[in-house]
DNA sequence: TTAATATAGTTTAAAATTAAACAGTTTAAA
DNA sequence: TTTAAACTGTTTAATTTTAAACTATATTAA
């Protein structure tokens, strides 16, 4: 490949990430203020994840899950469990692992949540093509998953 | 519409922007990594803001093209002036702004930072379209914008 | 079995960020 | 002109996050 059309691209593929990361930060901006007082972003990223991922966690899995660090993860733990929103149990299993999960209250904080940010969504499709959104999401998600392998090389 | 297909539509919009967030996080996390030392993402963002925007900047236009609060534009402005990548000078046509400036030196840390992040473009320029990379950039800016005009209403 | 190594989670101190109070400057209105 | 309101940026205290040290447990290898 000539030299020029690899630097165009390099530059397309960084504005593209660049672009991508604006998106992120003005939407969960706009996200996090309609959040039910008292929730920060990650707790609530991390009340979501129980929806959309799994059940059950341990901390580290979670921590990983977030590329956030193991101490980050306690501390926000820490704070839904003070809200009696998970519940941290020991692992039967394993002495060094512990069993993380969403409570019922949680869920309903969670729905809630979704609930406060729906009107906004409703706005934006108002907006926008959703087969469109669509088929973009079909592209995202192929490069979320090369990142997500991408980071344990 | 019908009920059913609202709630579906919001449901795939909430993970359109879920799945946006993931892609951030995990690009930004890897391009950190590699910034040269000592320059941080708020940093280096900034440098490169002067590169993609503007030649001049007020710490307050700074602060709201970032959505950050003007504390933490302040830090991080200080620090980047220790560092002697930006100037930040009085505005001689009012006494309550500021003008902020990237030094030749900053332009210079910005271009190696870029350089120190090629790398990982490149390899991800191997597993995808370039084409459809920027058909998909085509549809972000509009969401880009629409979510920059929102944020003012 | 024992010793070394790896893993899981917590704690600590430092850095970054936020929200709110603050000081100084400009603008608008009376 | 004077006064009130709005704005620009900094400071402060509290919160969040990170990196690294630490504790405890599990795994591996000798």
């Amino acid at each position: 490949m000539k030299k020029v059309k690899r630097r165009k691209d390099q530059e397309l593929l960084f504005t593209y990430f660049n672009e991508l990361n604006i998106i992120a930060q003005l939407s969960s901006t706009m996200f996090e203020r309609v959040l039910p007082h008292g929730l920060t972003g990650s707790q609530f990223n991390v009340l979501n994840w129980f929806v959309r991922v799994d059940q059950v966690a341990t901390p580290g899995r979670l921590s990983t899950a977030f590329q956030v660090t193991k101490g980050a993860m306690t501390n926000t733990l820490k704070k839904l469990q003070e809200k009696q929103l998970i519940t941290i149990d020991p692992d039967e299993t394993s002495g060094r692992r512990k069993v993380v999960k969403m409570t019922r209250r949680g869920r309903k904080v969670r729905d809630w949540a979704i609930s406060t940010i729906r009107p906004l969504l409703i706005e934006f499709a108002e907006d926008f093509n959703i087969t469109e959104i669509r088929q973009q999401l079909v592209a995202l998600r192929k490069v979320r998953m090369y990142l997500d392998e991408y980071r344990y090389r």
